[in-house]
DNA sequence: TTTAATTCGGACAATTTTATCCTATTTAAT
DNA sequence: ATTAAATAGGATAAAATTGTCCGAATTAAA
């Protein structure tokens, strides 16, 4: 059936290419330098015109700043890219929905009436939770230009 | 943009059914009861035709036996539902593909090349699937039976 | 002021996932 | 044998996600 759920994608397409697009904003502004939607999509390996919208959602959310017109582009402000957490981005593009929702659908799922893997379940989503919340979009930047993780391929 | 990874849901619908569908057959098959997919359908609150597909697919991986004709049905053999994981079911409709795929989804993503959050992540996934590794059938069966879990509502 | 580079955003298209329908096949019971 | 109750499975449809196209708006620079 290949499902595209956690096991074998983690995120949705729209996320990773929101993540991978906010680092590497990220990092071009720590160079004082405004990237445009075709640098980002071309250095992260993404579609273009679907980026883009991904990116309106960032600039909406105040992630990202977007700047129209020629030598236009993308930036974020040097001091903000420390404070901004993954668990923001991610709330960003899919919302905010990290707190509720049953592992197996139920409508009403909680401690007084759980499905069946409830309390398995919400152990893990809490070590995702605190990863996404402890993770900033520095520490992933700096990665990428020590050379100790990368962007595409 | 509504998506439904992780955070909106940790399962494909598809396995949140099968996951469904197969404890409620265990606790039959524990009481020497063969199901229907009428059956199944109602108690799990699932489409009849997708849970059949679905269910499927759970007798070709011989997690259920099914059985044709008046009185057929699904069941399990009751010796075998304590030693049935919940990461096999889930492998049985999703593949196999915990141990593969990269959490931003570059092509190539290991220790050598990583993507910038593969090591955040790969503590995560591996806490996922040792809980679905170290979770079996019958336990769920019994918290349903028990009445300390649902199956539905 | 014109041009070129750029984002914005609406409409549309393709793909994947989810869901339905219908016929064939199997089997217990009459 | 016939009938009724089931599953099997192919074809199709609906919905969600992913991806594309194009014109409008904006802005720096010639």
């Amino acid at each position: 059936m290949q499902c595209n759920q956690f096991l074998n994608r983690m995120f949705s397409k729209a996320c990773e290419y929101g993540i991978k697009a906010a680092i590497f904003i990220a990092l071009k502004s720590y160079q004082g330098e405004r990237v445009s939607l075709k640098d980002i999509a071309a250095k992260i390996n993404s579609p273009e015109a679907f980026t883009a919208k991904i990116l309106q959602k960032l600039a909406k959310n105040n992630i990202v700043n977007s700047v129209k017109g020629a030598a236009g582009g993308f930036e974020i402000e040097k001091h903000k890219i420390a404070s901004i957490q993954l668990a923001e981005i991610v709330d960003a593009i899919d919302g905010d929905s990290i707190y509720i929702g049953c592992g197996l659908g139920l409508n009403k799922c909680s401690e007084d009436h759980p499905c069946p893997v409830h309390h398995k379940f919400a152990a893990v989503r809490e070590e995702l939770k605190k990863m996404l919340e402890s993770t900033n979009l520095e520490e992933l930047a700096l990665g990428i230009k020590s050379g100790a993780s990368y962007l595409r391929t």
